[in-house]
DNA sequence: AATCGCTATAGGCATAATACATATAGAGGG
DNA sequence: CCCTCTATATGTATTATGCCTATAGCGATT
């Protein structure tokens, strides 16, 4: 399973860390890549953006800021300190070239989750269907 | 998220257990009491029919053993010893009603991931062929 | 000036799920 | 006797998460 994007470096974990036996683990990556495709941002605006993908309203900062320092150790995205005009000194992200492959990655890789979801789904109702005939 | 189901007996593991945060995790649950609710079978035989549902040929047995004994302990399965016409002892696994509900609730929740799913996909097209034009 | 709340980032810790390897054991074939 | 298949189960390392807490600047209110 998951034999794509095994380009350049896959350094220090082993395997592939873009969804493993599960449909979609890691679903926060691909909307967090999907988000910095679109603009770039600080960590405190995609934590406000990511209700937008399903997650919910008191989503945990600290896994959010855990993701992006690990989506940077990988080389899929890049921060650098922006102290701007006021406030606490903040990172600004951007996608890399090596993140806008992954996330091209990522969208086969939930476009085959969707299908199995959708056979399951099927199974489910032709499973319970037959009983009200 | 995830507040269906909680019916009768939620002991020991806190919190739902049937989704998380993550999209669909563990995915392997449902597919077995979908099995189960077709028919009744033993360990060996959901191994040989889990790759129907999207899992690998080489699925790792113990997973799926300790998942059986996972939702055996949450009341969904039941099993009896099955010291049939030779070979090693099996245990023969049965759907209960509780584990029957719990089923529609994972329609439920993996009918609301797919849907994300779709979100996330829209997302992605949208944002990739506006630049084909 | 002291406190409160918001912006902004980050680490600690317990829990949970998986992958991979390994253990056990009966039965049948070569 | 050994090998393979059937059949179930445990051990362990790794990985991801959720919840809690820490830090810190800044503006508004009391």
């Amino acid at each position: 399973m998951c034999d794509h994007h095994h380009h350049s470096g896959d350094k220090k974990r082993s395997g592939c860390h873009c969804g493993g036996g599960l449909p979609v683990e890691k679903f926060m990556q691909p909307c967090l890549l999907i988000l910095l495709k679109e603009r770039f941002a600080h960590g405190y605006d995609l934590i406000q953006m990511l209700p937008e993908f399903g997650f919910t309203e008191r989503l945990d900062p600290g896994s959010v800021y855990r993701n992006l320092r690990r989506l940077e150790e990988d080389g899929l995205v890049t921060s650098h300190w922006d102290v701007g005009e006021g406030g606490p000194a903040r990172r600004l992200y951007s996608l890399t070239d090596e993140g806008e492959e992954m996330l091209h990655a990522w969208a086969v890789h939930i476009r085959q989750q969707r299908k199995r979801m959708d056979d399951f789904l099927d199974r489910y109702q032709s499973l319970f269907d037959i009983k009200n005939q």
